[in-house]
DNA sequence: GCAAGGTC
């Protein structure tokens, strides 16, 4: 029999469609293998890696273990996948030929690897190779199994060596830091090659805006009008307030169009989605985690296409105006109809074989789906219909304005054709007004205004922003991004979106930073992949790379201060806990927990000050303050229900009130 | 209970 190893079971059944035309679908141990009708061949799908490296059993007591252990420890693959590597090992007793058939990859080199060492278990002997294919239509395919390569064993190694070193170096430091600030458990702090340098991100971000000190510059703005009314800026943003008010009084009772330009402006429609931009969009209205998993969902139900891609070019095997068709009888049908007067398709600067972009594959009705689960699908809808559909049309005017010497200037624009902006309705129009001018042509000048403002600090990052930046700096995956966001929040790193940094967060940046720097910079992963493609060229050797971490990450543990690691974590940790300044004494308010947990005021004993908490449920503060008394307001999790927020000063007012009444 | 990477 032949046996043949896809990634996932999508492709697996894929693949037997384009190969055997039919194909029977039976189960092994519940997994789906799909098979030839004379039984002589059978496709199987992994989920993935099925197996993941790890350190042996022995080494799961943090406390007990030295962490310097780690770094001798001989790692193991554990399988994750128990019945998908049951099932493959029960084909292949009756396989004499395998054929891995997994992405073509680094990653999916090494997937089909461990599936193939699974099988050589017990099957020492068995012959495998290898089908490469970049996209899975039926030329592709056929040509992929009808000439077959070896195994790529150097680039399996490759993504192997960026496994250990990844496990290695999380394990040492997550330990490190964890150990010596004592937040063990379900508490610890957290390291890692991805998640610290985008934590590290967030941190200096905030630091800028901490030490952003405002200046103050002026600027002078006219109301102009021939029969019109209109506003104009002065070209010019002072820093001195002397020179804004010496142009200021220069500003007569008239003024001269020294210029009027008006042109038509096309605005292209958008591309199509990739993984990277979807998430953006969706993030203006649900966390990317969220967002991720939805679409999931919604690909599994055959709505839309696989929402991994980094793909922004429609390819030529798409049918897309089948597609836009389907929605002519659907909540979309006024979309489509514009979509489908114009049919042709835009173009983002990534073009890749993997998968196409995302967009919808069927059509669902509002009320099959939930609400959120609609909000994904119909961004999905609407994006897709507006890659297709007619360029927008802007009327742009500009003017500039001498004002006894002073120049002003006044820019308009008008929308003209709407196109793709009737259909992608996530972006705002807005119009500013400017009246036909003519060159020459005397104004009035009605009221003249001289503001005195401030600069700003930069902004923080939001979940998109955030994201980009990793992609930017070749951070994570398209697949791990929002993951590593996600892990950021449950180690309590960061709160809020737009994200802002915990004291904890700064206290383990800076704790990295004078133990381990280039963990906390994207330059680890630079050198991780040279390292990868030397690997794979057969110019380096696994062996070497890991021992280059070992030696380094063994001289941090000898000089690494714990205490001073320790101490400094915990005060950042103290920080956090601060909720509020106590109505008493005037100290800080604390979450505490003895024997339960409740607010308590950091001059205990002094001062007795308490407000009760509830017991149970995931107590999490969240970046937000009450308006009234400028407590953190916090959010109870439940075990099961809705999470909700609540201002513990408020709660503890009206609790007052309340037992007030009842002995009166 | 550690990472990041696949996939669900």
């Amino acid at each position: 029999m032949w046996l043949i190893i896809t990634e996932k079971d999508n492709t697996a059944r894929r693949i037997a469609g384009i190969l055997f035309g039919k194909y029977k679908n039976e189960k092994i141990n519940g997994i789906n293998v799909y098979l030839s009708s004379d039984g002589e061949k059978a496709v199987i799908g992994l989920k993935g890696h099925i197996v993941e490296v790890d350190y042996p059993a022995e080494y799961n007591n943090w406390t007990k273990i030295p962490i310097e252990s780690l770094l001798q420890a001989d790692l193991v693959k554990k399988i994750k996948e128990k019945k998908i590597a049951d099932a493959i090992e029960k084909l292949a007793e009756k396989a004499d030929l395998v054929t891995i058939a997994t992405d073509y990859d680094r990653e999916g080199e090494l997937i089909g690897y461990e599936a193939l060492e699974i099988i050589r278990k017990v099957r020492p002997d068995i012959r495998a190779d290898r089908a490469k294919y970049s996209a899975i239509t039926p030329d592709e395919i056929r040509k992929a199994f009808s000439n077959r390569a070896e195994l790529n064993y150097n680039l399996a190694k490759a993504a192997e060596t960026r496994q250990i070193v990844d496990l290695m170096w999380g394990a040492v430091l997550t330990r490190l830091i964890s150990l010596s600030s004592g937040r063990m458990g379900k508490n610890f702090l957290s390291v890692g090659r991805v998640q610290s340098p985008t934590l590290r991100f967030i941190v200096d971000r905030e630091k800028e805006i901490r030490e952003f000190i405002p200046t103050p510059y002026w600027e002078i703005t006219a109301v102009f009008s021939n029969s019109e009314k209109f506003s104009a800026k002065h070209e010019k943003r002072f820093l001195k307030k002397e020179e804004a008010e010496k142009a200021f009084s220069r500003i007569g009772e008239t003024a001269v169009v020294r210029k009027f330009v008006e042109k038509n402006v096309k605005e292209a429609k958008p591309t199509p989605f990739n993984t990277t931009e979807f998430l953006r969009e969706a993030g203006k209205f649900m966390p990317p985690d969220r967002a991720m998993n939805i679409a999931e969902n919604l690909y599994m139900a055959g709505l839309i296409s696989y929402p991994r891609t980094d793909n922004t070019v429609y390819p030529a095997s798409i049918n897309l105006k089948a597609i836009v068709k389907k929605f002519l009888n659907s909540e979309f049908a006024k979309e489509a109809e514009i979509a489908l007067s114009h049919m042709k398709p835009s173009r983002g600067r990534k073009e890749t074989k993997d998968h196409p972009p995302i967009h919808p594959v069927g059509i669902a009705r509002k009320s099959e789906l939930s609400k959120d689960e609609w909000r994904i699908y119909e961004l999905v809808v609407r994006r897709f219909l507006a890659t297709l559909s007619p360029d927008a049309l802007w009327a742009v005017r500009n003017a500039e304005i001498d004002a006894n010497g002073e120049i002003f200037r006044a820019n308009g624009k008008k929308l003209l054709k709407a196109g793709w902006r009737q259909v992608y309705t996530y972006v705002k129009t807005e119009e500013t007004h400017l009246p036909e001018l003519k060159e020459g042509e005397i104004l009035r000048v009605l009221s003249k205004k001289l503001e005195e403002k401030q600069t700003k600090p930069p902004s923080r990052y939001t979940m998109s922003s955030i994201i980009k930046l990793m992609e930017k700096y070749n951070l994570g995956t398209k697949s791990t991004r929002h993951e590593i966001l996600k892990k950021l929040y449950t180690r309590g790193y960061v709160r809020g979106n737009p994200l802002k940094p915990t004291e904890v967060a700064f206290a383990v940046i800076d704790a990295l930073k004078s133990e381990a720097e280039v963990i906390t910079l994207p330059d680890m992963t630079a050198k991780l992949e040279e390292d990868m493609d030397r690997i794979e060229e057969g110019k380096l050797k696994q062996e070497r790379v890991v021992e280059e971490s070992r030696d380094f990450l063994s001289r941090v543990l000898e000089t690494a201060n714990r205490e001073e690691l320790g101490r400094r974590i915990i005060e950042g940790i103290r920080k956090d806990s601060v909720v509020g300044r106590c109505p008493e004494c005037g100290r800080d308010l604390l979450i505490r927990k003895v024997k339960g947990r409740f607010i308590g005021c950091s001059g205990y004993p002094d001062c007795r000050f308490s407000i009760p908490l509830p017991q149970k449920g995931r107590l999490e503060i969240t970046a937000k303050k009450c308006k009234e008394h400028g407590f953190s307001v916090l959010r109870l999790r439940p075990s099961r229900g809705k999470s909700w927020t609540f201002c513990p000063y408020c709660g503890y007012l009206e609790w007052k009130e309340k037992e007030k009444k009842t002995e009166a």
